[in-house]
DNA sequence: AACGCGGGGCG
DNA sequence: CGCCCAGCGTT
């Protein structure tokens, strides 16, 4: 959950996680949709994916016991060089670098690396840099303080240079100005059209394909009818989609698309800007019965 | 070596 | 608005 995602927005989320699958073969047992549920809103669904075939080869393959082995470790589905040292790292204090978004700010101004920290040299850089710096013993301790410092001190925007405790070390001639990042590419906006079809209680949804892939949301259309009833942004890597819903029928009924009664509705992963058209149009027609996700 | 992948928070 | 976030797998 933490892979990309702030470890502020990963709490309630983790929480209700481990309420629901409070074993890894609690999880390897359940189905891909029930994972996709748990994951609703958090984004980076491949991850949630990944996740769920990892606990099916804990169970089946490490006998229900995670390994200890960073090898084995990166076998896993979803788990990385990062994953798989952090866990070494963490759960059982092997002294191992460890490169994520903290220690990667951290270490690219203690040693002033100006390579940009996303690309192919820089990333090597920075895993040599952790690599010297971890102690043989309590390196869990040592990388733990390297992320702290990283979250509190040495941070993204106004470092707190003054009251950093590694200053003298510190090698970065304009630390805010470090770490570099390649360039990215531009945002281009879209607009994508779907419709709002309901029949009495039920609503009419559609199989996601390639992003949201195996998540439910309002059906595509290619032409639009009439004016909106429901408009709303939503950016996503480098687009910026505009989400217009239209009343009405899609064009025929595909095997992709499938009815359901507004209850169901809270028991099936849908993108969040496709569940707030939702909730906001079921609302505008006074409620059929449909009420937020409660935690 | 690049790219695609969500969503929320912040300056 | 654009950048950032306990990265990963694919192309």
């Amino acid at each position: 959950m933490l892979q990309q995602t702030q470890a502020a927005t990963v709490v309630p989320y983790y929480n209700r996680w481990l309420r629901r699958f409070p074993t890894v073969r609690s999880l390897a047992a359940t189905t891909e949709s029930d994972v996709l549920h748990a994951w609703q809103g958090l984004g980076y669904y491949t991850r949630a994916r990944n996740l769920h075939r990892c606990g099916k080869m804990i169970v089946e393959k490490f006998g229900g016991r995670l390994p200890n082995d960073p090898d084995e470790l990166k076998s896993l589905p979803g788990i990385g060089l990062y994953t798989a040292n952090a866990i070494a790292v963490f759960a059982f204090d092997q002294s191992l670098p460890i490169v994520e978004a903290n220690t990667a700010r951290v270490l690219s101004r203690l040693f002033n690396i100006r390579a940009p920290i996303d690309s192919t040299s820089g990333r090597q850089k920075l895993w040599e840099a952790s690599a010297k710096l971890v102690p043989q013993k309590g390196a869990r301790h040592f990388q733990n303080a390297m992320m702290d410092l990283g979250a509190l001190i040495c941070t993204a925007h106004n470092p707190c240079c003054q009251i950093c405790p590694v200053k003298k070390f510190c090698r970065a001639d304009k630390p805010a100005s470090l770490p570099r990042k390649r360039q990215r590419a531009r945002t281009i906006s879209i607009t994508e059209w779907h419709c709002f079809r309901t029949s009495g209680r039920t609503i009419l949804l559609e199989r996601c394909r390639q992003r949201w892939r195996g998540m439910w949301m309002l059906p595509k259309i290619q032409q639009r009818n009439s004016a909106p009833i429901h408009r709303a942004q939503f950016s996503f890597t480098h687009h910026r989609i505009t989400l217009e819903v239209f009343r009405g029928r899609s064009n025929r009924l595909t095997t992709r698309q499938r009815w359901f009664s507004c209850h169901q509705l809270n028991r099936i992963p849908i993108p969040s800007p496709h569940r707030r058209a939702i909730i906001d149009l079921f609302i505008a027609e006074r409620g059929a019965g449909l009420h937020p996700q409660r935690s």
